[in-house]
This record gives structure tokens, C-alpha cells and sequence, in this order.
DNA sequence: GCGAGTGTATGATTTTCATCGAACAGTCGG
DNA sequence: CCGACTGTTCGATGAAAATCATACACTCGC
């Protein structure tokens, strides 16, 4: 049979086009989760891993933000080994909310 | 010396260029909100009084509501006698955030 | 100027959400 | 098989936000 990379449940993913708008915007409505999605934008797919994020949280509630990313269809997750790496579900989520990604990734903070 | 419309204080508005994209985002992720907006938005500037609007809260939240929607640079608001009458700050929203108002706007839920 | 109509302010309540610590579950290298 | 590493789950906590009821302020027609 065919080899199995990971005896973990596979995380529940939902499309975008599945997506409210009051869903997408409110988890774009959050500091942390905003850094996840630019840190993720500038990265290679998936290249990076959960706890690779530079973000002043711990990891349960990393955990958490990265569910609500998910069921917002804004990030896909698959596991590797002992890790869960990401990738940012650009084309789909810009289909299904054309420009809004572009504005949370555009506006940097005024450092 | 020039008539006065109003002794009431005039309320502060928030120029949407001064408005952070996780305000304008957390402005929008929100029903009632959202149902402002668009019954604003389907409605002639200046034309609709803050209690002609059909969402289920009483007029204390609803108060409150528009407060965060001058804060957000969505919605200007002018005294006119009695009541205050509310306009969509289509134009210059757009330019702060290209798109952000439509996607909003178009993405009617399914009834 | 009274009273109805409209909206704001205040304080309390409720709900929601982000967060943490600790316990647990896979994975992999020795 | 053990131990380090990674991430999830669970329960509890705290903060923020929505809501309400009440009281107040302003406008206007009578």
C-alpha cells in the first residue's frame, strides 16, 4: 500500500468560496494573525512551520490562530514530519475576495 | 452673525486616511455593521436618519455602532434639527482601501 | 414652554475572544 | 524504546466588545 506520511488526523481546511466576508474580515481583524499572513506572504510555500512564526504568543494560542486561518481560507496546512507547514492560499482566497489580501499585505506597520 | 443649525456638538469624524487597516477591518466584522453599511449604501447620501435603520438592537447600541463607523472612516454624520443624517464615505474609503467596501457590499448574504 | 421625537452618555450585564499553563499525542533520532 | 521536539486539546482566566435600561440633552411643533 501506499506509504503514509503521518498517523495524525489531517486538519479541517474550508475553501474560501465558502467563506463569509464577516468571517474573512474578522480574522484579518487581528495583530497577530495579520503578522502570521505577511510573515507567511514572504515566505516560500510551504516553507515554514508553525512555530517558526515570530509572534509574542505561546504556542496554544498560536495553535488557535492558525485554526481560525484555516476556516477562514486563508491558509493551507500539511503535516511534515513532527511539524505542520503552511502555505498562503493566495489565488483562491484573491478569487473569492478580490484585493483584500493585497491591502492587509500592503499597509506594513510604520516602523 | 451666521445662524446656527445646531447647539449640539458636532461629532468627530475620522478621515479614512488616518484609519489603520485592522480598525477598518474590525469596523466591517461585525452584522450589524454590515447591515448598516449596505442600507447606507442603497440609500441617497444624507437621507437616512440613524434610527431608520432595520437591525435588531436598541438605539443605545445602534449609537455605539455609529461611533465605531465615524472612527473607522466610513461614515460622515450631520445634524439636521432633530435627528442626525448619515452619508457612506464611498469616495474616499475606496481610495484609503481600493475594493474593501465593494467586496462588502456585493457580497449579499443568500436569502 | 410642554411634550413628543431623536440621539447620546453612563453603568451594569453578557458574551465573545485571546491567552496561558498543563496535559496529551505524534514523529523521529539515537 | 526513550527522550527531545512539535503541535493540539482542555480548562481557566482576563480583557474587550456588544448589548441593555435608564437618564439626560437637544430640536421642534403646538
Amino acid at each position: 500500500m501506499a506509504q503514509r506520511t503521518s498517523h495524525r488526523a489531517a486538519p479541517e481546511h474550508t475553501h474560501p468560496d465558502d467563506v463569509s466576508v464577516q468571517t474573512a474580515l474578522a480574522a484579518l481583524a487581528d495583530p497577530v494573525r495579520i503578522s502570521l499572513v505577511r510573515e507567511l506572504a514572504g515566505s516560500a510555500e510551504w516553507s515554514r512551520s508553525c512555530g517558526s512564526f515570530d509572534v509574542p504568543v505561546g504556542k496554544a494560542a498560536l495553535s488557535h490562530h492558525f485554526t481560525v486561518l484555516r476556516g477562514a481560507g486563508l491558509v493551507e496546512q500539511r503535516d511534515e514530519g513532527p511539524r505542520r507547514v503552511n502555505r498562503l492560499r493566495r489565488a483562491e482566497f484573491e478569487a473569492r475576495f478580490p484585493g483584500l489580501l493585497d491591502l492587509v499585505l500592503r499597509d506594513e506597520p510604520t516602523v
